[in-house]
Formats: C-alpha cells, structure tokens, sequence
RNA sequence: GCUGAUGUGGCGAAAUUGGUAUACGCACAGCACUCAAAAUGCUGCGAGAAAUCAUGUGGGUUCGAGUCCCACCAUCAGCACCA
C-alpha cells in the first residue's frame, strides 16, 4: 500500500487546525517554552524555501518541547506594512490593504500546508489599528521620556523610493529595497535616541545566550571606542575646535587638523576665511556625495585648507593649519581630528600628499627603525614628546589624559559609531506617527485615548512633490486640533519605519486580544524572556538591536519584567538555487515550496531542509537529495507490513533504541538536525535488515521522528493500533547504561599508526588488553624494541618500537 | 584593505571535540523481482597490484592531528577612511 501523502497530510492539518492542538494555554503553572521565528513580509511573491529552514527547525524544537511537557508558545504573525505593496500601489492603484490581506491569506495556506505547529489563534498582523495601536502607544512613551526627537540633518534619501532610509539601510549606497542611488538631503526626521541605550545594549549581551558571531557583531556595529576629547584653541580667538581621539598619547605629533567639510566653524569664521570661495567650492561637491561614495577606499584623498585661520596644539604650543576633507566624516565623534601622519595611515597619506609636516612621537620598544605610518600600540614608546617621552602607549595615553583635565583643556571620553535612529518615513503604508503640531504648544502627543490613529483613505499612493508621505495631501485629516491647548493644529504626515511593528510583536503573541494592555501583567510575567529566539544574519544589526533597544525602554517604564526580550538567539544559513547562486527572479533559480510540496509532500520537504547540511551553515537545494528524502520516508511507511508484537525493545535493538534516543535528544537542542536524520536512517537500515520491528520499538520511532515529518508519525502511529495521537505522548527517555556496549573493537597501532583492531569486553584489565594488543601486532614488531606503550582505556593501544 | 566563516570521495556531508577518517544520503555499478521498464529489496563503491598514500598547501607540537599552533592559498559573506 504505497504513502498517500496529500490525503494524509490534509487529514492531519484540518485535525491540528479544528482541534488547535498546538495552541498554548493560560495555565500559567506549567513550566513554559517560548520559541520564536522572524514573522514574515507577506510579500507577492509567496513564500520562499528559505522560511521552511528556520520554521522547521524551531517547529521541530517546539514539538519536542510540548512532548517534553512544556506549555509552549510558537507563534506565527505577518510583519505587514512595507513598501513593496506601496509601490505596487502606487503602479496599481491597488489599496496596499487589499494587497496585503490577499498576501496574508497565501502565506497562511502556505505554511499550513506544511504543518508548522503555529499557534494560529494568535496572530499577529502588524497593519491591523488594534496592534498598532500599541505601537503609536511605545511611541508615544518613547517621546515622554525624551527619546524620540525632532531633528533637522541630513538624511539619506533615496532617488527611487523617494523616501528617508536609516543609514542602516543604505547598502553599498543605494537604496536596500529598490536599488536607486542615495542622495544627501535635509529633512526634518524624528530621530529615536538608541545611542543613550549603547552602553547597555553592549553590557547586556553578557547575560544573554547568543551565538558568539552574533554578539560579536552587534558589539563592532556599536563601536565602543575610549579615548579623549581634547580642545585646541584657534589662534588669536577666543574659539576651540574639539576633536575626539582614540590616540591622545600622539598629540605632540598632531601637526595639522582636519574638520568636515560640513562643520560650523567654517561659517563661524567666514568672514577671516581668505580663500572662502575655494572652501565652499569644495564644501559643494563633497555635499553631492553619499556616505559611500565619500568613504571609498583606495580613493585619492582631496582636500583643501582653510586660510587666515589657525589652530594651536596645547601641548607644542605651535600655531598648525586647519584642512577641511571628506575623509573626516561629521557624524562620528566632533566632525573634526588632529592629524598625527606618523602614527594614522589615513593621515599619512593626506600629509604626503599635501606636503604636510610628519613628526614621529612613537617608536618600537626595541628601537629599531620603522618605516611610517607606526601605528602599533603594543609594542610603542613615546618619543619627542615632552613629559610623555619613554613611556608605553598605554601609560602615556593615562598621563595624557590626566595632564588634559587638569588642565581643562580635554578629558577622556568614549565614543559610539551608533547613530541614533532615523524613525520617520515619508511614505503611506506605516503606521500614523501620533503627534500634533501645534502653533503654540509645539510638538504634542495625542491624548493615548485617542489611539490607534487610523491610517485614512487614500486614492493617491504617489508621495508627495518633495518626497513628502502621501499623507501630506490629505488635508482634512491633516487638519486637527491640539491636544494641549485645543487651537487648530496640524499632524504629523510621515509614518514609522517597517522597523517599528517589529521591534515588540514577540509581546503582542503573548496576549494578543487584550484592548486595554499592550499585554497583561501575568502574561508578561509568564512568558518573558523568549526562551529561544532564530533568525537570519542580516537582522543581526538592525531588528535585533532595534527591539533590544525598545524592550530595555519598556523594561525601563516597568511594562516588561525582563531586561532583555532574547534569551537565546541562533541563526540559520541560507538557501541558495540548485546552481549554488542566491535565489532570485531574474536568476530563475527560485524554488517554490507549493511545486515542491505537492510533488514530494510537507514531510519531505521538511525532513529534507533539516537532511541538507549543517543548519547554520548556506546549503544549495538539490532535487536529488530531495527525493533521497522522500525514499526514506517511504522506508517508513512500508515498515508496517513487517511489525510484529511486543510492549519492549527486544534484545537485537534495545543498545540502538536507546543510543538514539540520546542523540536525538541532545542534537535537537545543538540544532544538529542533520545528524538525526541520519540516526533515524541508520534505524530503518537495521529494521530491514532483520525484517522486523516490533509494536514498542516503532511507537519510540514514530515519537522522535514525529518532530520532523509530523504527518505520517500520526497517521502509521493509528495504522498500527495505538488510540491517541503522538502529540498526546510523552517524549521517549533512555537510560545511559543501555548505551553503552559491553563488548568494543579498538585499534591497536604501531607507532601511531593503524595496524590491527582487537575486541576487548568494556573496562578489560589492562594487562589482558595489552596480551591482545601485543599477540596482534606480533609479527610486526619481530625484532624490534619497545619503548613505550600507552593505553588509554576503552579507547586505543598505541606502541611504539624501534 | 579589515573582520568573520568555510575548505574532507564524483556530489551533499559525518567524525563521541586529540584516539579505527569518509557514518548517513545522492549519483554510479552489479544482482534479485519483471516479458520489459519503473518501483522495490539486497550487494559493492576514496586512490593504489601492493607496501602504502589520502581531510586546501607548507611547516610544527604529540605515542597519535580533519581536530591544537605558525605561515600561506582559495572560496563565500559582512563592513567601509570610525580618528
């Protein structure tokens, strides 16, 4: 009788939907397990094999977990406001509501037809008023506590998209969604204060379990740098010029300084700028630059200096010029350095080219002669430097610094390379910023009753002439009254980044009918922290960071119990077209999980995309491998017709019954996926090979399969007699000592290398090992004499002879 | 350029973390079943006649290295003058 598995599998998931089998409980006693996967962009597109990866693997977790008696929490929801239907509207005149809930409704049918044990009763939809609600409601939170502000800069705006974009969002200088070019351009933006949370968001990872490169990577993206901030007077003024320095120890060297070319002091001091014209000039092209452009490498440096003003380094006492370069960038640090060309490669190269002093103020402890650029902190002694002559890089930059705040002209200061966060979009589909301008009383909140503020109506998606949110067109709704003080007043037109839904949906599942609470107290307290949280690389910076930030706020203002939302974090691998290129349209590489599972069934897929490879590790899809897959599980199913009776593992399989029990348990929780698949082969293999299994062996089998490919677990687990269903089981337990063989074959060598096996009884006395060892390797040893022997027990005989 | 990861049969990959390298799967070959094919079930499958040689390359540590150390090469990913 061969595996029907569409029948079969639609029998399973209209039970698991009808009954809500997995649905968590308020029993708020029973132990938890909150599992969490990045909820998806229901893009047009449909869903990708790549979400089955991380789906899968935290499914398999969580059906683990519910076996194991946890009260577990896998959500599923719709991350869904977004451009992609913006512009689609904005091509279609298709509401971006309509497109949206027609794409929420593919991707549904998408994932239940491959059996994730999502909790479907509670999800969440961030475009839907009674979620974002909550979302203005964190706002509006953050903006009483002085964390959200307004800001006029400029920001990155995108020439295609015609919006603002985080630079997080600027990949390789164009736009991350649509590609287009990024130009500079003044707006004024909310901005969120992410950078007050630095500190902690990079203290914090200590008490959290994340994946090492993830940690690693979200500390270099906040950038901690220590150092100084040190004033240099500008001459025959009574002005300064800071500037930030991780190497104050190389002041005696800083032999000229170079300001943005978007600094202050250029204005300040026009009027005694003798080559204004010049400067402006480049001020002017540098402004037509992006970030990017600005900061290519292997770029000629360019550069202009600032005549008729001078600035005075406080420790030689010696009047030095004043450049202005785009190499110095003003949204790190002051904007402006003190060039030491001796010791900063990037200075060296300006100094060389412009004809600029270079005076060495370190050199190697051992006194050698180096050649310049010298930037080696470890082993550096300060010379040419007055007082800090013969001290370490370490002790002069102490002393430095000391001298510095004694004398009030500098004291030591770290620096973060995070910005704070440009929160404001030019665009319709986001949520409603809820704020009110008012002629009097300023920027005002709405009244929190007041919320959710709809998104209104529009019939014209098409942003407005300076890239403003087709919201600035709508006047009626434009038009309101101050909260405060009751005059006419107007709201805000932009709306939130796609960002913002994200950064606190892991709440919302906790509690996501509640209209008077983001979510309860007691939910809250239940289920925070996320117990084990997977995702992809690339949010490493920008989500998972985001809504740290925001859970340390609400931790903050007493909402949250927990200081971190994650308590662990592990990432997945990507999956690439079968030519082991990134999947993509124009490729035409792109796998489309429906064909797959109608061709080979949700089981397989699944057992496949946990079978490919390594987990967190890139795989490329191969439909040979798949079907290899799909073979297995009919090994499986066929395993039925020669099932005998019996309520015990019976003598031939009880060491591997056990044996797999334990290696599947602990590589599910090391997301070795791969490895159990292969542990579960390896059991069909010894099932055929004595063409028998009996009744209590395949009820152990189909539960630690069950996991992986729910669906025919269920339906051979009924076939062969048992009433309940597997998700009703417990999981299996081994015991340790019917792991263990009592019999083992180890290696003997001669000189470290392999000459014979011999089968000793586990724990043999070593003199009889060595009996065995010696009498194998005889013949090879004949006239020779032995030096040393090492046995390490149960394990290996190694002699070595001569 | 910097940072990180990876490199093992024809291919995807295992390896109890320093102890029999290549488990498991794919592909391939043979056999059985069949009129035949598919499916299925068995069997074989790193190279070499063998001694031996093989985990990107070259060194090193060790009784013993895929695993540890040093240098290098290749591929992939991320970052971009961060003072």
């Amino acid at each position: 009788m061969a595996y029907d598995f569409k029948k079969v599998e639609k029998k399973w998931q209209l039970k698991w939907d009808a009954e809500g089998t997995f649905n968590a409980t308020n029993d708020y006693k029973k132990k938890k397990w909150y599992g969490l996967i990045e909820f998806p962009y229901p893009s047009g597109q449909g869903l990708h094999v790549g979400h089955p990866r991380s789906y899968t693997a935290l499914d398999v977790i969580a059906r683990k977990k519910r076996l194991q008696g946890y009260n577990v929490l896998y959500p599923i929801g719709f991350d869904a406001f977004g451009l992609p239907a913006e512009n689609y509207a904005i091509k279609t005149n298709v509401h971006p509501k309509i497109t949206t809930q027609k794409n929420i409704a593919h991707f549904t049918e998408q994932l239940k037809a491959l059996g994730f044990s999502f909790d479907w009763s509670r999800v969440v939809d961030t475009t839907d008023p009674n979620y974002y609600k909550w979302t203005q409601w964190i706002f509006i939170q953050l903006y009483k506590h002085g964390l959200a502000y307004k800001a006029t800069m400029p920001i990155n705006f995108c020439t295609g998209c015609k919006v603002g974009l985080a630079n997080e969002e600027v990949v390789n200088g164009v736009c991350e969604r649509c590609g287009s070019p990024v130009v500079q351009k003044e707006k004024s933006q909310w901005m969120l204060k992410i950078t007050e949370y630095a500190q902690r968001l990079i203290d914090d990872l200590d008490e959290v379990d994340f994946l090492e490169k993830i940690k690693v990577q979200q500390r270099n993206w906040i950038g901690r740098s220590e150092g100084a901030e040190v004033e240099f007077k500008i001459a025959n003024t009574d002005e300064t010029l800071q500037v930030f320095t991780t190497r104050p120890d190389t002041l005696f060297g800083a032999t000229y300084m170079v300001i943005a070319p978007e600094h202050k002091l250029i204005e300040k001091f026009a009027d005694r700028i003798t080559n204004l014209d010049e400067v402006k000039d480049y001020q002017h092209k540098a402004a037509l630059k992006s970030d990017f452009e600005r900061s290519e490498i292997n770029k000629e440096k360019t550069g202009v200096e600032v005549k008729g003003i001078k600035a005075i380094n406080p420790l030689t006492n010696q009047e030095i010029p004043i450049w202005i370069s785009d190499y110095v960038l003003s949204s790190y640090g002051t904007g402006a350095i003190m060039a030491v060309p001796a010791h900063d490669t990037r200075d060296f190269e300006f100094a060389t080219k412009f004809n600029l002093p270079i005076i060495q103020v370190v050199k190697p402890a051992d006194n050698s002669e180096v050649e310049l650029p010298f930037t080696d902190v470890e082993t550096g002694i300060s010379v040419n430097s007055g007082f800090l002559t013969g001290l370490s890089v370490e002790d002069a930059k102490r002393k430095v610094t000391e001298y510095l705040e004694e004398n009030k002209i500098g004291a030591k200061k770290v620096n973060y390379k995070l910005r704070d966060w440009v929160f404001s979009r030019q665009r319709y589909w986001g949520e409603p910023i809820p704020m009110v301008y008012c002629d009097c009383c300023g920027w005002v909140p709405l009244d929190e009753k007041d919320l959710p503020l709809t998104l209104p109506e529009v019939e014209d998606f098409l942003p407005g002439e300076n890239g403003e949110s087709p919201l600035a067109k709508q006047t009626e709704w434009i038009n309101t009254t101050c909260p405060k003080c009751g005059k006419p007043a107007k709201r805000e037109t932009d709306t939130m980044p796609q960002w913002a839904g994200s950064s606190w949906y892991f709440l919302r599942y906790m509690d996501p009918h509640n209209a008077t609470e983001l979510a309860s107290k007691e939910a809250l307290e239940y289920w925070c922290p996320i117990d084990w949280y997977n995702g992809g690389m690339e949010h490493t910076t920008l989500h998972l960071l985001y809504s740290r930030f925001w859970h340390k706020f609400l931790y903050d203002i007493g909402v949250v119990p927990t200081k971190e939302p994650y308590a662990k974090r592990t990432s997945h691998g990507m999956i690439l077209g079968t030519n082991g290129e990134k999947m993509s349209k124009s490729k035409g590489n792109v796998i489309n999980p429906d064909d797959i599972v109608n061709e080979f069934g949700a089981d397989t897929f699944r057992v496949y995309e946990m079978f490919m490879g390594p987990f967190d590790q890139t795989a490329a899809w191969s439909m040979e491998s798949i079907r290899g897959c799909g073979k297995f599980l009919d090994r499986v199913w066929n395993m039925q017709e020669f099932m005998i009776d019996g309520d015990s593992y019976s003598p031939e399989y009880e060491k591997m019954m056990h044996k797999a029990i334990k290696k599947v348990t602990n590589d599910i929780e090391e997301m070795k996926f791969n490895t159990c698949i292969s542990t579960f082969m390896t059991m069909v293999n010894e099932f055929y090979k004595l063409k028998r299994i009996n009744k209590a062996e395949f009820k152990t089998f189909l539960t630690l399969l069950n996991p992986f490919a729910p669906h025919i677990t269920e339906e051979l687990n009924k076939l062969i007699g048992f009433e309940s269903d597997i998700s009703t089981y417990t999981w299996p337990e081994y015991d340790d000592a019917k792991t263990i063989d009592d019999e083992i074959e180890i290696p003997v060598q001669v000189n470290g290398k392999l000459k014979a096996t011999i089968r000793i009884v586990l724990d043999e006395e070593e003199a009889l090992v060595k009996e065995k060892a010696l009498d194998a390797i005889s013949s090879m040893i004949d006239g020779k004499s032995i030096i040393k022997e090492i046995y390490v027990k149960n394990k290996i005989y190694n002699v070595v002879v001569k």
